[in-house]
DNA sequence: CATAAACTAAGTATTTATACTTAAATATAG
DNA sequence: CTATATTTAAGTATAAATACTTAGTTTATG
């Protein structure tokens, strides 16, 4: 019997408390060695490089540092397994492919089933990738209005995730700070101009039609 | 010792784990009788009606039917005492004032520490209301920039929580949908120039500089 | 039924965003 | 080292939002 070092960062005690009883609800599969909390993701980051853990898991949201950068932070220390498994509330596709692209090894929401926590355990423990149904399908593609035509969809790609640039997502926070473009512009030592072509080619890669929809996209994927 | 009933609501059976194992963890201040869940708003409606609680603990955003709805629901029925503990990820005014509205008890965050769980089924069986301490803080008003000079602010009211008319809900929310004031005017059949008031006043009201401000408030508040 | 609050809408001016193209300078990856 | 993508930025127009004021009309509510 596999005996395992869990750490659970998430800034919601009750959601620790949560993963807790049920990992340690039955132990046919594993046994729990050591079980640590961290409420932030800095924090999951120094317990991480001190102790090692056979599974993490890492809410995305979460203060000071969010599981994304933490998860990359983890990553990037090779000489540990430290295999991470995204927590989330919900399904949004700019933050899975963050997460994957971060080194997470699987990808739950927090409405699963009990069992499971432990079948994505024990799937990402014997090596494998380890989603939720959902999460899976929205890996898959959509199928979308788009889609109907068959012959033209097919030589399309399926995986239909929006791809910003790193300056698109600075500039696409700012906007999100209700900063007007000149401000951005002023802030990021560029042309108003550049802000503008910017904007448009957001506004265009995220398919929205205006401000409102930017602000939206970039709260759902948790770019403020 | 008192028997209490207590139902738990809320989408994400991690929290409502969460939620169990603290209240079963010492039973000091009461015994619990029945401890039932539901995993959104309308079955807690049913539960309440069928079965009647002491303690209802609601999440707020919830499928099908969210928790502000599900209290007022519960609230209605005179014949039960189902007092309500709200249950939020975040403290946001526009969030508490419409629990409260609707017949709350109390408001705890989810990040709240195990012992104020009980702390606020006591209190509220006690006839009290019991809020977290960043909620009160949000009810009692900010203090803000604004506010330094005490001889003004003392004049002023101290409960500064957004009053959005319905009229102005109703522009926000399509505002939020990505619809420009000429589109919602027509939508509505009003002048464009109505819609100009309505979301010059909005903007106002909330102390947003712009449209990035309308939809982080709508999307904060749920309002979308 | 009076009074406040909400809803309506226009005036007037300015700023900001959107629409789309073109294109040069960098940077990145195979 | 070269093809590809990113970043920068301008031209040219138009649409939309913001800033504030004033004011008539409904609608609730005591």
């Amino acid at each position: 019997m596999e005996k395992l070092k869990i750490l659970i960062a998430d800034d919601h005690k009750l959601v620790r408390e949560g993963i807790k009883i049920t990992l340690s609800q039955d132990n046919s599969l594993f046994e729990i060695e050591k079980l640590d909390e961290a409420s932030n993701g800095k924090e999951a980051v120094i317990k991480a490089e001190l102790f090692g853990y056979d599974i993490i898991f890492m809410d995305i949201n979460m203060p000071i540092m969010d599981g994304i950068e933490a998860t990359r932070k983890i990553k990037s220390d090779k000489t540990r397994e430290n295999k991470i498994i995204a927590l989330s509330m919900h399904s949004e596709e700019f933050q899975i492919k963050s997460m994957i692209k971060s080194g997470a090894s699987g990808y739950i929401l927090k409405n699963t089933e009990s069992g499971e926590l432990k079948r994505a355990i024990k799937t990402i423990l014997n090596g494998n990738k380890y989603y939720s149904n959902e999460v899976a399908l929205k890996l898959l593609g959509d199928f979308n209005e788009d889609n109907i035509n068959p012959a033209i969809s097919s030589s399309k790609p399926m995986v239909k995730i929006a791809e910003l640039s790193n300056r698109e997502i600075q500039v696409l926070r700012l906007i999100a700070n209700e900063f007007t473009n000149v401000e951005i512009a002023e802030k990021l030592k560029l042309s108003r101009r550049t802000i503008d072509s910017h904007r448009y080619n957001i506004v265009n890669k995220l398919n929205v039609k205006n401000t409102a929809g930017l602000i939206k996209f970039a709260m759902n994927n948790n770019l403020i």
